[in-house]
DNA sequence: TAATTCGCTGACCGACCGGTCGGTCAGCGA
DNA sequence: TCGCTGACCGACCGGTCGGTCAGCGAATTA
């Protein structure tokens, strides 16, 4: 075993190989990558990579598809509970700003995936996930007004729409962000979480309730 | 003149180039294009790119640039007239949303490039226009705060925040969104950005006022 | 023990990469 | 007319790419 390379930690190649890929194909792009570099840096032979995975493009949709799995277990354990709207709307927000900053590389390549323009390998894959959590949320939103807990002239979908791309943002846009002096929430994700439930449910208008 | 190549449309070879460059970097990757692609697009040999350019990194850097002067020119276009805090916060999204869709390419590679973990060639680059605009907009809601238009209880870094990552969002994720079927503001983008100052400002409580 | 499978590897291939080079050609000031 | 310049090109360089393949050692099976 060689100290200089990474992961490997527990002796099976794919896993290692899996790992790695992901790593670099979220650090630089799709075709910036080797697949001697993945070989590499999972402790393995450029070959065997071959071996396991066949081509690259394969090898990058088991990427994909193994970030979705995860993604999705993750979500599904924020399902519980049965309290009023806004807590379980803050619940989610919470979970998923979390799982995106416990897994940047899986959020960055994800994110990548989903762009418009972009002639992506694994789009479709991702454009499957980020419908159905969507999906999910919007219809939270919808029972929260049904409920009679949210306003009734509002788009459910437009709602979850910002809460989302707020989180999405603040992953991706942190180092930007942090070192200006006129913000004082980065490094903080549950202070952020809990500022933007506050502005969605209050509003920013003079006269609106606090949180 | 070939049919299939796209721009050359001025005859300048420096600018059809750059164009060329533009929309397959943002298309693909910067690893992904070669030099030969954006030669072959731009209707100008292989040479002639790295004639004009030196190296591919060099016009990489020239197309950031290109965008980052567009995206400030239309930006400033902005800041004039003086309503209520609402109006200019309302123009500035409106604005903001158009910018993004009327430059899908630009808005896409210094998305890309203003990405956390990436190790993009332009990326100090992006994060400085990106933190520049951010500040303008920062700047804009803490004057409303002072004028009494805006609650005081909140962080004006937090709302531009959201209000830039709206954007973003529905630029980027519009393809995926779009065909799901609770979503109706797709294709919409002053519908959305209208929806977004009405759900920022009012929030979503029942019983807050209406847009 | 002999045969077979399995995970894995180094050597190798054609294609293409970024970049360079020698050279052509139109235009321009003297 | 002359010398010079910059835009432009085809051909070429060393190097790396994705992908292939015969074969190795260690298990597994008979």
């Amino acid at each position: 075993m060689n100290q200089a390379i990474s992961s490997q930690s527990t002796g099976n190649a794919v896993e290692s190989i899996l790992e790695a890929a992901e790593k670099l194909f979220a650090e630089q792009s799709f075709a910036a990558v080797s697949m001697r570099q993945i070989g590499d840096q999972a402790g393995v032979s450029k070959a065997n990579v071959f071996h396991h995975f066949g081509t690259k493009d394969k090898l990058y949709k088991s990427v994909i598809q193994r970030i979705i799995q995860a993604s999705t277990k993750l979500l599904d354990e924020l399902d519980s509970g049965e309290d009023d709207y806004r807590s379980r709307l803050s619940r989610f927000n919470h979970g998923h700003l979390n799982n995106i900053l416990s897994n940047c590389q899986g959020a960055c390549l994800l994110l990548q995936e989903s762009m418009a323009i972009r002639s992506g390998h694994g789009q479709q894959m991702a454009a499957e996930l980020l419908g159905k959590q969507f999906n999910r949320l919007v219809n939270l939103i919808d029972m929260g007004q049904q409920a009679g807990e949210l306003r009734k002239n509002m788009d459910p979908a437009m709602v979850a729409s910002m809460l989302v791309s707020a989180n999405l943002f603040f992953f991706n846009a942190l180092p930007i962000i942090a070192h200006l002096d006129t913000v004082d929430f980065a490094n903080n994700p549950d202070k952020y979480a809990k500022g933007v439930i506050d502005l969605l449910f209050n509003g920013i208008a003079a006269g609106g309730q606090e949180g």
